[in-house]
DNA sequence: ATGGTAGCCATGCTA
């Protein structure tokens, strides 16, 4: 069985990569985030495509931002919109979490808060998010993966250059000990315990990707008896590239049988390697 | 020293 999680940054700009993305890997389940798209605007636009390519789905979103979806060809069960203990922003509960049992597997797709600047509102309630997260997580099924768009950077080696990123979100010991506190197998990252680049999110601006100056937030994080059966586990670079991509590539893991090759997390050097290191980051704004 | 992109809905905010 193969999973994939894919923040697609407006599911709506990324039909036409998609679709076609969903022909060529044809993994059996789908987390996707960041559809940008109400329920309805969703069900208008995907329901059929996603018909005719064997999937059933589901959608939390209140448009504009945010949205998550989860699309299978194995079942679809007992489908949950946020998680017991979700946290409000500001007066209201947004579309981050959405969960169903697909073959025997409790699976999330999730899109944890940014949380912006370090010592924010918004950071104090990703932390609270994931505190309430995890608290669910543990009183839920044993068989258990959460996938999506952590925006977590696990370790110092998920991020092109961790002084780049010192004072920023995804790195600081708080979000890190939140995710780890899960007590969940981070299934890429175990696969390629000594991969160093292994990104899944490249910012638009700057050529970052074209650098390879990225980070790794996209994580499929699995409880032991689901990780036992990882056969696979990699970033699909290749959909980064091109015309209108998103700004994060898919995570796919393979249970059991992996599909077409244990594609490895193998990436060129990048293309001026004297700027990595040196390069600031995008969004920091502070001299 | 700064802006660099993309997407939303609106001409600013979010990432």
């Amino acid at each position: 069985m193969r999973i994939a999680t894919w923040n697609v940054n407006s599911a709506k700009q990324r039909m036409p990569r998609l679709l076609p993305w969903l022909e060529a890997r044809r993994p059996d389940v789908v987390c996707l985030q960041e559809t940008k798209l109400t329920d309805d605007a969703f069900t208008d636009l995907f329901t059929a495509p996603l018909a005719e390519l064997g999937y059933e789905a589901a959608h939390h979103g209140l448009g504009g931002f945010n949205g998550v979806a989860l699309l299978s060809r194995v079942g679809l069960g007992d489908v949950e919109r946020n998680f017991a203990g979700q946290p409000d922003y500001l007066g209201a509960t947004e579309g981050r979490a959405i969960s169903a049992t697909c073959a025997g597997i409790r699976v999330h797709s999730l899109y944890v808060p940014n949380g912006r600047t370090v010592g924010s509102d918004h950071y104090d309630y990703k932390l609270e998010w994931l505190g309430a997260l995890a608290a669910a997580v543990k009183a839920g099924p044993a068989e258990v993966a959460l996938c999506g768009d952590m925006n977590v950077a696990p370790a110092d080696a998920d991020v092109f250059d961790p002084a780049a990123y010192l004072g920023h979100t995804h790195v600081t010991e708080p979000e890190r000990a939140r995710i780890a506190a899960f007590g969940l197998v981070d299934v890429v990252r175990a696969r390629w315990p000594e991969h160093e680049r292994v990104f899944s999110y490249w910012d638009y601006r700057a050529g970052m990707f074209h650098q390879d100056l990225g980070m790794r937030i996209d994580l499929v994080l699995a409880s032991q008896p689901v990780a036992d059966r990882v056969a696979a586990a990699w970033v699909d670079r290749a959909a980064r590239k091109g015309k209108a991509p998103s700004d994060h590539a898919p995570v796919i893991v393979d249970l059991d049988e992996a599909r077409d090759g244990d594609i490895g997390p193998v990436v060129p050097p990048p293309s001026n390697p004297k700027r990595v290191g040196s390069t600031r980051l995008p969004q920091s704004r502070e001299r």
